[in-house]
DNA sequence: CATGAATGAGGGTTCATTCAT
DNA sequence: AATGAATGAACCCTCATTCAT
């Protein structure tokens, strides 16, 4: 019993197939010369596809960013939601536990392809307004994921009980924001940022 | 007496004035429409001036920006700098009363005109790959202050002897960071964020 | 039985086809308006085909002149050459009708569309250093040519054993190269004029 | 007795100095640079006044290389007319001479500064239809000054009674016009290629 | 009279998009 | 369905010319 039920006929599949493929290739182009410097034949091209074959998936050239973005954006709210419900833990320790596993997870997405942060952060809310606004949305996404988190430990008694929950949050993902960036420079020591972020959450500065 | 000494003319002042009501026109365009949507002939018309001198003032459409972003960047790090000298604390609250003098700062550049992060943060790194190194360039000199900051309270002993300066830097970085994005959509509470942000530095979030 | 073997489809036809019709539009417009006062736009427009498409065929401006250029170049060297080996004459008559033979193909390629000599006389030596270059090139070429033939009768004891068969060349050349620019006025008397080119170089002026 | 009686003051004379300045100038940078290339601010900046200035001089840029040709072309037929009347000689000897003369006079104008045959073999006529009608103007003028030498030479009998003398004219022209453009990339043969077109002439080049 | 700041017509070129094949 | 030839809007930039100082 295969993948049936669907209606993907063979045809289906493989209009599937190169759509996906296109997206990927927007990805690669976007992130290596910018969008703006992306032509719609430099995607093609990369795919040995003719350009007049890209419109026949996409409405335009704004439409695939849009694509490209829903992709990334997909994969960074995986991270931050799956198997890591707020409730889920009880304990500070389990606590942070849970916190490095996260920031393990985004490490991952943003350390391991540079390309991501580029386009995500570099390049997509320099394109539009809108898109501008979709990057914004999903700061306030993570921001209020994060809040959740706090709350809950609030709730608990496991983090101060005067914790401004929301600007906390922000503060705390300004920190991942700021690890984000730093892989364009640096992806290696991704690590050694992940543990600072999470010294300072939990033990402060101070002596 | 005359206002001899100063090498400035009339005509030369004037000049001095066009070309820095040019500057900002482009910072207007720039933020307001985004640098590529910008045409010359928009900052020429904003300014009510033939397009054809902005090119008595500027080489060209990416030189301006740089121009733009020189202004912005020349703002930021006086904030960053001025008077605000690493040695000049030696306990923590004197520290804490320079964080947040400094958060002040730059509270007031990002907080008073959107339109300050909106280009450095949004529009410029997604216009050239030189444009995005200097970003980034801005990111690593700030990095590189605040972990001057943190090195020297290390040394006081009023910070914990086991702080990784450098990433712990790029942490608190990453937290004003935040806070500059944040501005975009909510400018008034950046006061609240500054505060949760400090606390976080001092005291973490936990119990 | 298909038109295989050539590696020409339909489409590739038509293309090269509307290349050629470029090309000529081209040279139709800088010999008549000149290289300078001819828009892209002019040529296109003489097509019928949108300014467009011009670049889909050339890279610029500058790129099509050398084409219309090459394409004339290819004519006069073909005159000069064709048919006309410096070694397939052994006597002064035999040379006289050979030289008469090819003073008649340049008089027609010259005299039978002014354009001719107006482009590559007087159009092309201002566009550029470069395209200036190849005139003087294509001088050099004939200049070599008719050194060739006129030291094949030096050897044949034809011509005069003195003669200085470089220079001579050169004052030869000159004298047809005074004929094309004659043609720019009058077209009509080209013959008489070349009768006289050919009276002067056998039998002087003296009486 | 000085040339007085001139209306020229001091300002006048000045005036007319700098006008010859800028033609100088114009020249320069024409033969250089090319007539399109070339734009008046260059002009003005070899001179070191100031760019405005020059439409005080002349109507506009087309106007100043009419003075620019105005004088080369003075020169030229200076060269070919002065103390070189026709009726001077009455001999062949005389007349291979006289011819000799006029040739070294032009050979120099042309081979001592390339410049002048690139400006008005190269440049200029590309320049306009008017430009180009005005060296026509030039060849004509050369050719009927030749022909009156022939002419002569006829009715005297030291030249062949049948030469066809308005077309041999514009023969031996192409030779000079030959000569002037070879020096364009050899200036320093011109005496033995004068020879030769001399040799030409008189003797014809078969033995 | 000299200057050079201002101007804007003009032209070359790119590239997203369409549509006939 | 795939293609790529054709298109023209759009934009950057130059430079001859004018004119207030």
């Amino acid at each position: 019993m295969t993948s049936s039920a669907e209606p993907v006929s063979r045809a289906e599949r493989k209009k599937l197939e190169l759509r996906r493929e296109i997206i990927d290739a927007a990805f690669d182009c976007f992130a290596e010369r910018g969008y703006h410097a992306t032509g719609i034949a430099d995607v093609a091209t990369r795919l040995g596809i003719g350009h007049g074959t890209f419109y026949r998936y996409f409405q335009n050239k704004r439409d695939i960013v849009d694509h490209v973005v829903d992709e990334l954006v997909a994969r960074i709210t995986g991270a931050l939601t799956a198997e890591n419900a707020p409730d889920a833990v009880s304990t500070l320790a389990e606590y942070r536990e849970q916190s490095a596993r996260i920031g393990e997870s985004l490490a991952r997405i943003f350390g391991e392809d540079p390309r991501v942060p580029r386009l995500l952060l570099f390049e997509a809310p320099g394109i539009d307004r809108a898109m501008a606004e979709r990057i914004l949305d999903l700061f306030d996404l993570a921001a209020a994921l994060t809040a959740a988190y706090l709350s809950h430990g609030v709730e608990l008694g496991y983090l101060r009980a005067d914790l401004d929950v929301d600007n906390t949050a922000r503060a705390i993902n300004g920190m991942i924001l700021g690890s984000a960036i730093t892989s364009l420079r640096t992806p290696e020591d991704q690590r050694a940022l992940s543990e600072a972020v999470r010294r300072v959450m939990y033990d402060g500065i101070a002596s």
